[in-house]
DNA sequence: GGATGTCTGTGACAAGGTCACAGACAGGGC
DNA sequence: GCCCTGTCTGTGACCTTGTCACAGACATCC
């Protein structure tokens, strides 16, 4: 087993002891689309993302969905923790957005090592406290910012080389909101040249303008 | 110093050292009202609360602002755990809704704590993990359900002696929404007889219809 | 080329948030 | 009692957003 422990930010400078325990863990690879757990499901353990990323969901009764947080290299699942916690169950959906590198660390192994290792505490509670203040600044935007701001903070946010790649169906659910809701703001932000559609991409023709919508509060 | 630590379930099976450095801290008393942390500021320490109820907000650039939970006795503020741990500063805003007795474990010690109590990192953990939890169940109802049916869930659980003593502007805050929102929806489930308004306070004439209408979905 | 599935555009409508007020009620001071 | 003040509630108008029901456009595979 060669080490993937280095890998994993956060996890670089953990005990010997601990790093031994977590090496024979083998990590999986998951291919793109693939569901880790499901709405409802008991969390089996708790992940660590090597390489690739996963997006977290939360899905509502009409079907329509709203993008938790996603997970990239050296991130964890926080969610799947829950569950060894004392919470409840699982209440979201967690698919693989690219093909994923990853470790499944069980709860036996899980809860040995919060008890034997500061470094392992110290990096689950880390990515704990991160994704609770994540997810109230998404419960901020959802709840205080209108879709315009949002949208132009998604774009911003997802660009690369000025490009989005993402269908409005995508980029509806990232803000929390809905497919033609999208459609029709991206076509007034293309009137006033902000952006120029295409069909399964979005092109940033005025980044300023449009962190200034971004950065507009209410 | 009284033990206090008894009071505060989930800490009276902690072990001794830990115990008589926590019978160190010294309770305090908070008057109605008092602001606990404002936003922006960073956290001094850990809130354990004994007795009363805190409530935390987050508030919208607008002055709007949505309830994200209530603490308490028994229960811990999390949100002021984060900048303990890695995260950023404070967001939210926390005031004491009746009067209060706390303990404000010091950084110093929390970490102390963290790193030889097991107990103590069992209860800040279920501490954690429920108000997580609480989060991901509020961003659910404010992103999917509709008023009607959030403002019926809040007066089923607000309800004493069926009865809800709380301003329309309160109620508002606690779902989410705004006031006049509220009162014009109590002004329907008046006339349909589901409930009667008077000045600061909603008698519940029909919790069973308020119940069926809290649990229809979407 | 045609068939199919995905993506995007559009109109109509309902729900909810915002603004601007106008009353209604409570409590204190006189 | 009466007025003043502050809080609470009711209402109409308007805009944004979410939803529904489609129609058209594009891509891919055969």
């Amino acid at each position: 087993m060669t080490g993937w422990v280095e890998a994993a930010a956060g996890l670089d400078r953990i005990e010997d002891a601990a790093r031994r325990r977590l090496d024979r863990l083998a990590p999986v690879t998951l291919d793109r689309g693939t569901a880790l757990f499901h709405p409802g499901e008991a969390a089996k353990g708790f992940v660590v993302v090597l390489a690739g990323r996963i997006e977290v969901f939360l899905t509502g009764p009409s079907g329509r969905d709203i993008l938790l947080y996603s997970v990239e290299a050296g991130g964890s699942c926080v969610q799947t923790t829950l569950g060894l916690l004392g919470g409840e169950d699982y209440s979201g959906e967690a698919v693989a957005a690219t093909e994923v590198r990853a470790v499944l660390i069980p709860r036996a192994d899980f809860l040995a090592l919060m008890d034997t290792s500061p470094a392992f505490r110290g990096f689950v509670f880390t990515a704990f406290a991160q994704r609770m203040q994540g997810m109230l600044h998404l419960l901020e935007r959802v709840a205080f910012q209108r879709v315009e701001s949002r949208l132009a903070a998604a774009l911003l946010d997802r660009a690369e080389a000025g490009e989005v790649r993402a269908t409005h169906q995508e980029l509806a659910t990232a803000i929390g909101s809905a497919r033609e809701v999208v459609s029709r703001r991206l076509d007034a932000f293309a009137r006033s040249g902000l952006v120029a559609t295409e069909r399964g991409s979005v092109i940033l023709r005025d980044p300023g303008g449009l962190a200034r919508l971004a950065a507009v509060q209410d």
